[in-house]
DNA sequence: CCGTATCCACAACGATACTG
DNA sequence: CAGTATCGTTGTGGATACGG
């Protein structure tokens, strides 16, 4: 597969500059943000969860999680277990939400290449089925990656 | 949507560090690593087209196709232009577009919530249908992302 | 429990100059 | 054209200590 943008390889109209990828990544920062997502995405909510279990001091914590709140992906929610005081969690936006393909997608590559053995953990529907990240039409068909291509805006 | 990994938060049987989205960040390296990707993943295979386009220095360049090179995700080829001595391009190998689905997903993010007006690249099919990366089972039908779980694997 | 402040180490990057 | 070598700057992160 190589995405031909229409048989050229620079259309005058898209601009390096101007990309949804590079803009996505220096609006998350650092990896280490990727996988604070990655855990918000399992259910992790608070600082010291997050913390222990990514193995990141909490000056990394305290500042990625600063980062994904102000970029709109997380944000923080009061709560109070009965007998305390109120804390904060960091949760999930729709936006943060709506990176799980992203994140899926990367983790479907590692289990593919990097794994050795079964994966740790598998994507399943309500069934319990197995599910993967794909191409697909508006109405749900599959498409093949030999068959995608990227259009530029002004084609049309 | 919260991953609920079958209702518990931390499985015994998954550890943060045996994690295939880690694995894969750690693999690729730093984001300008994922710009290199993009470039390649459009059609860009030289030397010089990489630094122009993406707008970084040769030093950079030249360190992140080393390290993709021994990631596995690109290699490279010789090829020789009529009355030219030959020359190495850098070209994916199927490893590199497996990574397809995890950078077209990021744009699609991109281009919903960081892009002004029309997103300046479609993704469509051979018909020029629009195409989306989105959940599917093995028949090739949709999951909702509500109906998403991650289980682990010695829950089976 | 949830961070902030300070200090230090290292990695990534741009700029520049240089080689086959 | 396709890199390598060196330098200086910045960003990211760990460790430690401290504050609400």
């Amino acid at each position: 597969m190589t995405l031909t943008l229409d048989g050229r390889l620079a259309p005058l109209n898209w601009s390096p500059e101007n990309c949804s990828i590079r803009r996505t990544l220096d609006l998350l920062g650092p990896a280490s943000s990727i996988l604070i997502l990655r855990e918000a995405l399992y259910g992790t909510r608070r600082f010291d969860q997050f913390a222990e279990r990514l193995g990141m001091s909490e000056t990394s914590i305290a500042a990625r999680l600063k980062q994904l709140t102000q970029a709109g992906v997380l944000e923080r929610q009061q709560y109070r277990e009965p007998g305390s005081r109120p804390r904060d969690e960091y949760v999930l936006t729709q936006r943060g939400e709506d990176l799980a393909p992203t994140l899926l997608a990367l983790m479907q590559w590692g289990d593919c290449y990097l794994q050795e053995g079964p994966a740790p953990l598998h994507l399943v529907d309500a069934a319990g089925e197995p599910v993967r990240v794909a191409f697909q039409r508006a109405d749900g068909t599959t498409v093949a990656p030999e068959e995608l291509h990227l259009r530029s805006a002004q084609d049309l």
